[in-house]
DNA sequence: CGCGGCTTTGATGTTCATCAAGTAAAGTGG
DNA sequence: CCACTTTACTTGATGAACATCAAAGCCGCG
């Protein structure tokens, strides 16, 4: 948490560059009226599937899992979502009523600013506008292009995978606290809970990985980056 | 072939109510002078993997593949396109190369238009670009949907679901010739050639299609909507 | 303290890829 | 037009990868 600095306004935030590079001074200040920045405890949901979507979630610390219901008992987590990239945009026009849920799977920041704002950016500022869309259209490339990686791969694979990516490109760190459980790892990389356990223990005797609760270091790099590449 | 009816000015164009409604006369007629209508053989390429995105291109006939190198041998559909639709633009923007190959599965017509000259719309016109924000935003809801409900299927399951996507999304018709190989079905689902194959002769045994060669004929839709729900 | 959810391990069976082998169709060169 | 090669299609047999089922320990929480 304590990582989290507190930016009092749109035109000093670290993250406005961006977002909101291009925007004017006049632009800005009507986005930093009508903002509002929330924060959300692990496990608190920023948006509900099926709600109307009526603002745009910027996080802008933490981490948060997208996700859809598919049945009473399961889930399938599409992604995670860190601060600065925009999968969240990517479905904000989709339709009417948000298709996904957004849960913060740690405690979290989110820069939450009504749908209209946007919007009338996008219609009154082109810069804005095509930079928006070249964010969606790389976010859209990095989604499908991973999730048609993943799925080619076998288990072992996929779970070298979440490893190497919650290690490196989260927490860029050997040694990290998992911020799901072992059920959503299965969620997202869609395998059962049993096997996710499985192949975490059959890592830890290899000696790839330790494992103490939530907390894994990973011992050895180079055979977990093999193992995704390969599996 | 004979279905396809050469559109001479933009302004004309049935898919001008798609696109470039949100176009001003003067921004249409730029375009009009710096398109091209192409026609392409079933097996061309449209757009090569790697090469530079100069070009946005737009179906306005047939039908074709939007796929990936992953080996030598094999390959992988990402999805196939239709007349209408903006999967295409979706990737567009993603990055100065392409990272998908498009190639016609039927004699097919496009629109080639300057990337440049669509930006440019972009940046001048907001009714243009939101526009494309949110087909984009549908486009890549749909394909993820898709995606992540295939991969659930059992591999009954999902020959199921292409079969009613062949017959009532794009043909419109119990009777219809598949434009792909079953290999390009197993490349486009995820399964093996053999069994696409295997499926395929089973759905028959079971009078729920008619197979001859290329032709398939769905006898049962009820049944084949149940096995794509379910399996 | 007991209940439900999360975690773990083992046993079992199903689904599916792989391998093999053969037929049909389609393109190629003389 | 016919031999030839290649590519697509088809069926069967086998084994590997994985889901499912079962049972038990653990932990947090009311």
């Amino acid at each position: 948490m304590d990582q989290i600095v507190q930016p009092l306004y749109c035109i000093n935030c670290p993250y406005k560059s961006v977002i909101f590079s291009d925007l004017s001074d006049d632009e800005l200040a009507k986005v930093e009226q009508s903002k509002q920045e929330l924060f959300f405890r692990k496990g608190d949901t920023i948006l509900s599937e099926g709600e109307e979507v009526k603002q745009f979630i910027y996080l802008t610390g933490g981490l948060a899992k997208i996700h859809k219901r598919e049945s009473e008992k399961s889930d399938q987590i599409i992604g995670i979502s860190i601060p600065f990239d925009f999968i969240g945009f990517l479905f904000t026009f989709s339709g009417e009523k948000s298709n996904y849920s957004y849960t913060a799977i740690e405690d979290s920041r989110a820069c939450i600013i009504p749908v209209g704002i946007i919007k009338s950016n996008i219609l009154k500022n082109g810069s804005f506008a095509m930079k928006m869309i070249e964010s969606m259209s790389k976010t859209a490339d990095k989604i499908i292009d991973t999730r048609f990686k993943l799925n080619k791969k076998h288990l072992r694979g996929r779970i070298a995978y979440i490893l190497l990516f919650f290690a490196y490109e989260i927490y860029k760190n050997d040694r990290f606290n998992l911020p799901v459980s072992r059920k959503e790892i299965a969620e997202l990389i869609n395998m059962t809970t049993e096997n996710v356990i499985r192949i975490l223990s059959e890592f830890r005797q290899d000696k790839i990985i330790e494992i103490d609760g939530k907390t894994i270091t990973i011992i050895n790099k180079e055979i977990l980056i093999k193992i995704c590449e390969l599996g």
